[in-house]
DNA sequence: CGACAAGTTGATGTTACTCAAAAGTGGTGG
DNA sequence: CCACCACTTTTGAGTAACATCAACTTGTCG
C-alpha cells in the first residue's frame, strides 16, 4: 500500500522541476520517471531519517517536510521547508552532527533518485543547481527571520513558496496548496502561532492574501514583492 | 604591497584548518602553502566580488568577511561571518542571483586555492567537509536568529566563533580576536547595535564574557554552552 | 587640535510574547 | 446521526523584549 499508493498525475513534479533546471537526456528522464516506483509513504510528524533505508539522495514526490531544530525547552525552529519536487540529501549518521532533523510536516511520499552518470551530465547539473538554489533559500530565510517584521516575513515566505511550487508545476496565478498549520508557519518564521494568526487576519482584511482551508492565494504577487524587496532566486547557469 | 604583505606566521591558518578536515598528501600541503603567495589584500567595507579576478574557490587568509543581504531601506542582515581559514565560493555573476554580496568586514587577504586532482583526494574531501560545515552553520544561524533571545544569540554566536577559530588554530581557552563593531554583531544577530551594547554590558557584569578592545574571552565556555543548548558542529567522516 | 567612528546612556514607543479560554474543525465510534 | 475527542483557530488582556530617537562620551588617527 505504501508502495505505489500515490502514483498519480502530479506525482511527476520532480521531473517537471529537474527538467527545468537543466536539459535532461531521454534515459535520464526515463530514470526519473522510473524512480517514482520506489516511492514510500511516511506519516505526518514522523522523522525522515536514516531509518527509512533511504538512498543518499532522495526526492519529495508529495507532501511537505521540514528541516527542524528542536530545543530542549520545547522551542522549535523550522530551518527550511521541503516542498514536492525538492531534493533531500540524506546524511549518514556519522557524517555531520548538526543537531537538526528532517520531519514530515504532512504525510509524505519520497523516492530514491538515480545517480548521474558523470559530472557533466544534465542530471548532475540539475542536482547542482538544485543545491545552489537550496543554499540561496537558506540565505533568504536568515534575512527574513533576522530583519523582517511579522507582516513582511509572512508575505516574503508566501512569495517564496509560490515561486518554488511553480517551478515544480504546482502553483500558478498566485494560488497554491498550503498544507501547514499556523503553528508550523510560526515555527518557520520565528514567531508564535498567536501572532501569525493575528497577522494573517490583518492580511485578509487588507485583501492581500486568501487562506481558505489549505489553499493560499496571493492577490497581487508582483505588488507584494516590491513591498518586501522580494528578489526571486534565479538560476541561469550551472554553478560548476 | 598588496601582494605578499600579510605573509607571516599565522597566515597558514587555511592549511591548519583544511589539514584537520582530511588528511592531505604532501603535494597538496605544498600546494596550499604555495597558494598563500597569490594573496591579495582588500580593504574594509569593499566587496569581495567578481571584480577581484578571483578563482572560483578562494580562501580567507586573514581578516573577517561577511555575506550580506542589504535592503533598500537601509536594513542589513549579515547572513554568515567568514573567518580566517574559511573557504569562499565565488560565484559567476550569471550563475545564481540570490541578492547577496560578500564584503570585507575588516581589511582582508584572500588567496586562490588549488583544485583537487580527483574527487577522492584528501583535498577534495576537505573541501566537501568544509562545505558541509558551512551549511551546518547556516542552520545554526537560522535557529539562533529565529528562536533565541538577544542574550542567548550573543552567547551562541560567541561559542560558534570560538569553535570555528579554534579549528584554524586562532583561538584557545575561550580567548580570541573579535574584530567586529557592535553594529556588525547586531547586523549578524538581527538586533540593533543599541541592544547589543546593553546585552554585552549585562554579560560583562555577570562575568561570562570579557570584551576589551577587539579581544573576546569566554569565561566558562562549557557552562555557557549548556545554557543555550549549544551543540558543536562535528565532522567525523566525509559527506560523499 | 579637530574630525569621525564607535560605544554608551536615557526616555519613550511598539512589536510580539504570554497566559488563558472560547469557538471552530474534522475524524471516529457507538 | 450524534457524541466525543484531539487539534486548530480565534479572541482578550496584560507584559516583556526589543526598537527608536537623540544626545553625550570615548577613542583613534591625521
Amino acid at each position: 500500500m505504501a508502495r505505489t499508493a500515490n502514483l498519480e498525475v502530479g506525482e511527476l513534479c520532480h521531473l517537471t522541476r529537474l527538467s527545468r533546471l537543466a536539459s535532461l537526456s531521454e534515459p535520464e528522464t526515463e530514470a526519473l520517471r522510473a524512480a517514482a516506483a520506489t516511492a514510500r509513504t511516511i506519516g505526518a510528524r514522523k522523522e525522515l531519517g536514516r531509518d527509512g533505508g533511504l538512498a543518499r539522495q532522495a526526492v519529495l514526490l508529495s507532501g511537505w517536510g521540514g528541516r527542524v531544530r528542536q530545543f530542549p525547552d520545547g522551542r522549535r525552529q523550522i530551518l527550511q521547508f521541503l516542498l514536492p519536487g525538492d531534493l533531500i540529501e540524506q546524511r549518514d549518521q556519522d557524517s555531520l552532527l548538526d543537531g537538526t532533523s528532517i520531519i514530515a510536516l504532512t504525510e509524505v511520499s519520497i523516492a530514491s533518485v538515480p545517480s548521474p552518470e558523470d559530472g557533466a551530465s544534465g542530471l548532475a547539473r540539475a542536482y547542482a543547481i538544485s543545491a545552489a538554489m537550496e543554499q540561496a533559500y537558506l540565505f533568504r530565510q536568515i534575512a527574513r527571520v533576522g530583519r523582517l517584521d511579522a507582516y513582511e516575513r509572512l508575505i516574503d515566505l508566501m512569495l517564496e513558496l509560490h515561486d518554488r511550487l511553480r517551478l515544480a508545476g504546482l502553483a500558478d496565478g498566485g494560488r497554491f496548496s498550503l498544507p501547514l498549520t499556523q503553528e508550523m508557519l510560526a515555527d518557520g518564521l520565528g514567531l508564535t502561532s498567536v501572532h501569525v494568526n493575528r497577522t494573517l487576519q490583518l492580511m485578509r482584511r487588507e485583501g492581500v492574501l486568501e487562506l481558505r482551508g489549505s489553499t493560499a492565494c496571493l492577490v497581487e504577487p508582483e505588488r507584494l514583492g516590491s513591498a518586501v524587496d522580494y528578489q526571486p532566486v534565479v538560476v541561469s547557469a550551472p554553478p560548476r
